[in-house]
Parts: structure tokens; sequence; C-alpha cells
DNA sequence: TATATTCATTTAGCTACGCTAACTAGATAT
DNA sequence: ATATCTAGTTAGCGTAGCTAAATGAATATA
């Protein structure tokens, strides 16, 4: 057996186990009006500080459009709320409104409260496990940064952000 | 720090690997006319033998609608066959074609070659905690299978099955 | 035997969230 | 001045979740 086909065989059951998981936890996510695509978003917005919609569907791996949808819902519930540059008219900030940083933290511990028990029933060797392999994980699919600093000098970021979020290019 | 709030916390960071994997892989999936969840029905149907629809939905962690939904446009495009029960004729078992069996493998391989790439750039102990990680997850996640076979005695299965597939009970 | 209940699946109708293509308007470069 | 690039939006499509209700078969009960 080539280590190109052990490396498919993981990818198989990580592709599995993920998708069973995120079926799993869908009940409990809706239950709350924190949809996962939602939860997601946020949690970056909350813990990213002010991030524009672009960086935001390049961050959670979707299209602007896609993302621009998914944050007029969560504008129209008042999770977050937009700004726009006052040097660039193009771009718009967002930020977590309070409501939207307590529906985050509520929701993510709801939500993953089933999960948590279930947890819970592991041995600790186990959980170590899942838990560096969450890690791994993270690490091996956090999107590449494409552009330096250096290409893409001051043309935003004194506005708003206290917090410089980085930026990058899509694709 | 507790341990029930270790247990959120991986359970969060889970959560959230998940839901970046498989955005990561929905490209490569849809190349090839096999969805996400027609992908992982089907693997069940190719793997599992014939198998009821109400067993595959709960398989599959989805509710009837939805799976007789897939399995429509499966069988559409050839991938599956159904055949009702000679004895109860509420009953629907499905069976793989032969072009199901070879969608099946060449779009795992196909969906998972991306990743297997990336997994190849990861150490062999990083590798080996994620292969480890997959199957304590798959373990956790596995539905209970509710009724035993002293409940649910002889009513099908003599039919069509040479493999008898375990059915339970839904929720 | 007739009736009621249970069961597996389907139909109908809703929502969320992916996508691409095309458009708008602001910023930058020639 | 004009052209090009960029950020975000609008329009429109498809897949996949769900619940509620219908259908038709099987089983239990009076």
């Amino acid at each position: 057996m080539q280590l190109s086909d052990v490396n498919h065989a993981i990818a198989n059951r990580l592709h599995s186990a993920a998708i069973h998981l995120l079926r799993r936890l869908r009940r409990h996510d809706e239950a709350m009006g924190l949809s996962p695509a939602r939860a997601s978003a946020l949690s970056v917005v909350v813990f990213g500080g002010p991030v524009t919609i672009g960086d935001l569907a390049h961050a959670e791996h979707v299209s602007p459009p896609t993302m621009t949808r998914l944050i007029l819902g969560m504008e129209r519930d008042g999770l977050v709320r937009r700004e726009s540059d006052a040097r660039d008219g193009r771009i718009v900030w967002l930020h977590p409104t309070s409501k939207g940083t307590r529906f985050l933290h509520e929701g993510r511990d709801r939500r993953v409260s089933a999960l948590a028990e279930q947890l819970a029933t592991l041995t600790d060797r186990d959980r170590r496990t899942l838990a560096s392999a969450s890690e791994i994980l993270e690490r091996l699919l956090r999107p590449a940064a494409r552009a330096s600093a250096a290409e893409r000098p001051e043309r935003r970021a004194v506005t708003p952000p206290e917090v410089r979020p980085q930026r990058a290019r899509r694709r």
C-alpha cells in the first residue's frame, strides 16, 4: 500500500466523519436561530475584530454573494453592524453587536453541548486525540494568505479597526 | 477549568474544523456529479448491501422525505435501483447499480484527492492522529441501534438480501 | 369480520445556503 | 479622460435540510 493510498483512506474517513458530525449537530444549531453557516461567520466577526465582507467570504471559503446574503440576514437580526470605510467607499466593515456576541457564545454552548456530553464518555486519551486532530485540521485548512503587507499597503484600516484584520487575496 | 469546559472547547473546535473541511471539499465533490449527500448515501448502499429507505435515512441522520428525494435523483441518474419487498408492500429495497458502484469509487477518489495531497504534507505523527480521530468520531457518532433482532423478527429480508441488513428504529 | 391503529414511503411546501453571471459604483492606472 | 480593476450587490438557479399531511400496506383489536 502506497503512501498516497494511506492519505486517500484517511481523507475518506475524515470526510465521512465530518459529514456525520455536522448532521448530528444541525438540530441543536437551528433550535436557537444560529444556523451553522451563520455561527461560523459570526464567530469570525466576533473574534476576528472588524472585517470586510470579502475577507469574511474568503475566511469562510464561500463566494462573496453568499456572504452578502448571510450578512444581510444577520444584520436584520441585529447580530452584526455594517460600517462603510471613510476612505474607500466600496468597502464595508462588519462589527459584532452586543447581541451578536451574546448569541454567539450562547449558541456555541448550546450547539456543541450534545457533542460535549458524548465526548465526556470517551477516555482521556481519545479526547486528547480529537483535540489534537482538530488543531491539525484547522492549521491544514487555514486559507493561505496570498498578499503580503508590502504588496497591499495602507489603503484602509486607519478608519475603524484598532485591531487590523489581515486581508488576503481570493483564490 | 472544568472537565465539561474542556469537552465544550474540543466540541467547538471539532465543529469548526468539520465545517471548513466540508467547504473545502465541496468544489471537488460537485465537479463529478456526486454531491456530498449523495456520495455519503450511495456509499451506504454500495457497502451496506440492500437497504431500505427508512434505514438509510436513519443511518444518514436525515429525515425520510429527504432520503426519498435523494434516492429519486440517484435513481434517475442510474446510480441505485429500487426493488419492492415481496412480503411487505410498504418496503422499498435499494440496490446499487454497477454504474453507482463505479461512480462511488471514482467519486470518492477524486473528491478526497485534494485533501489527500494536503495530508501528504503532514508529519507521520499528525497523519496518525487524524486517522485515529476519524475512527473515534465515527464510533462516537454511529447511530445506536434501538431494536434487537428479537423485537423485530422475520418480517422481511427473506426476499432480496443475501446479506441481511440490520434494521433499526428511528428516534 | 370489520375497524382502528401503526408503519414505510411519498407529496407538498418551506427555508437555508451554496454557486455563477451580470451589474453598480468607487478607486486606480494609463 | 478614459480604461481597468475592485468590492459589493442583485438576480436567478440548484441541492438538501425540515415538518405536516396523504397514501397504501400490515397488524391488532373489538
